[in-house]
DNA sequence: CTGTTAGCGCCTTCAA
DNA sequence: TTGAAGGCGCTAACAG
């Protein structure tokens, strides 16, 4: 039985037997409203229901307590653990969050960034597609509002953004691995093409290149990010000729796909072979006995880039003023059962 | 580098050489204009990189092309892939989201509902907490816009909802592991307040029933619908004197804590007991081989959601036509390897 | 302290 | 076919 059309702020002012603006200086607690009346403003608020109308504020104010949040594929665990902190966060501020997938689909994207223009969002909060779509550079550039970048940085654009210390994340696990005396290591890294994917070999690399070991080139797995990819390469890798003793899987899906390529090959983990993954996906605990994880801080992510987004929108209508802040936070290593020293 | 303020209708008719009317009926499509100046404004448009205020537009129209969608709980995989959905289906029909998550805190629904009135969205989609809090009953009565529920609905609430049928939801995992000769069989229900649970084990003891097997009362584990809930509960029944033959676990939190437990004992799925599951979470594809499940229509939920709640927005400011529909949607099995025939 | 008033940007009559 | 004008609900300046 939903009701009649929400009451203005006239109808409130009526029955206070006030004028509109004490009834906005009182909802507001701008200006100075004497108690008696604060009292009369707030009973006839509360009788009617009455709730503010954002539009009307927004046209007036300028400013729509509206944040933007793109998010390139919310299949991933990990982003979705960013929206969730994300969300919590621009609330508790006082900020709606207008969400939007792209589904790694840049079409989508474009479409859903043109609409946050019309929304006039106070500020977006971007976790690009892996692809971008002809003119994005541009757009994000120009965007009339305060904008950052999570998790993915795109080259040569001056924007701020958060995002992991990927090399390191790669020399942690080259590090932990070398510790266990493991030599044959394998990486299922996804596209070469995207930056973090190359950070991460990177850093493992260069880890394992620290310890006087050299990363067989051969054992380096490239394709897409997708789970099925990284079942294909755990496959491949599996049955190779000479088995890995321990294998990098450097994302969400891939990690998934290597995981199910194991237990339908009724290989043991950390017996058969060691296994490294990069965050903390739900399913984490169904590996026996635990997995050994690079982790990236996805609340202080979620809190520098609340914190940092909202500075700038305070600081101006735009973020102009100084220059755009990169922000690197750094990963940590959790070792748990999925990885073993090597017998010798 | 981020630019000056959006340009507005007024530039880009000074632009065009026109009036605002004619920008303003040919960007909409509305009203006559001779093709030379739809060209004019059109450029004009584009070269300014105009972009509607949407605040401007819905004060004016009354409408704000907004829906907001107040979700019980994010990390729930099933909700997660009812948000998916829900987005692009709302995007595709032109229609912006705006996300809250509750996680299961009254507060937090409370709160952000009141916000979706201030945006004056459309319509609300409402996956509710399962705690209610003082007023809610009202408070959705009397919406002032069309409102749906989803997956869960309120018990005395007269409002539109979308649900899976939990008690055939029952049946089938009742007739399933019947017909493989499961005699001993558990169940993981979380917590009986909740109507889905009792529901579903309604629906699993009536189809046990009508198979002449009468279900063991001691096996019925309730508590809460956490994953450490779930874990303790198949903890305490795989230590069970006569431990039961299958364990059927209703929700995701709870499956994954069963599994997790499973694993910890080191138990072989099906050798040792069958499992079956609701929904599909990503990780159904770790337990070998493969996990029988009950489904429930995730897609053909959003799209009833969507589709139920669109035609409510454009019958009328208020959604007071006709009663409150009630929609049950089928849930259908899917046997996988984690169910296997007892030996006799 | 309180009230009156002028727009914010847009769409939609209504006149020309 | 085109343009001028009013007003959606609200806040901020200003007047009393």
């Amino acid at each position: 039985m939903p009701a009649a059309p929400l009451p203005t702020i006239h109808e409130v002012a009526r029955l206070a037997g006030v004028s509109v603006a004490t009834v906005s200086k009182t909802l507001n607690r701008s200006g100075k409203v004497s108690e008696l009346l604060q009292a009369r403003v707030n009973a006839a608020a509360r009788k009617l229901g009455y709730a503010p109308h954002a539009s009307a504020r927004s046209l007036r104010s300028g400013a729509t307590r509206i944040l933007g949040l793109l998010v390139a594929d919310l299949a991933n665990p990990y982003f979705l653990r960013l929206v969730e902190s994300i969300e919590r966060l621009s609330s508790a501020a006082g900020y709606s969050v207008i969400l939007c997938n792209s589904a790694e689909d840049p079409e989508r994207e474009e479409r859903h960034l043109a609409m946050l223009l019309s929304q006039r969002a106070d500020g977006v909060i971007i976790i690009p597609t892996r692809r971008g779509w002809s003119g994005r550079q541009a757009a994000l550039a120009d965007l009339p509002m305060p904008g950052i970048l999570v998790d993915r940085r795109i080259e040569g654009l001056e924007l701020d953004s958060v995002t992991t210390d990927n090399v390191a994340l790669g020399r942690l696990a080259a590090e932990h691995l070398d510790d266990l005396g493991h030599r044959r290591i394998a990486v299922i890294m996804g596209s070469p093409e995207h930056q973090i994917a190359r950070h991460r070999l990177d850093g493992l690399r260069s880890g394992l290149a620290s310890r006087g070991t050299t990363l067989d080139e051969r054992l380096i797995e490239k394709d897409n990010f997708s789970e099925a990819a990284g079942h294909a390469a755990a496959m491949r890798l599996l049955r190779h000729a000479q088995r890995p003793t321990a294998i990098f899987a450097t994302n969400n899906h891939l990690s998934l796909g290597l995981l199910r390529a194991i237990a339908e090959r009724g290989l043991s983990i950390p017996d058969d072979l060691s296994v490294i993954a990069v965050d903390e996906p739900p399913w984490a605990g169904l590996v026996r006995p635990g997995m050994t994880i690079v982790t990236q801080p996805s609340e202080a992510i979620a809190q520098t880039t609340v914190s940092t987004l909202l500075s700038r929108v305070s600081e101006g209508r735009s973020g102009v003023e100084g220059e755009a802040r990169s922000i690197q936070l750094q990963p940590a290593l959790v070792v748990r059962g999925s990885t073993a020293a090597i017998r010798t």
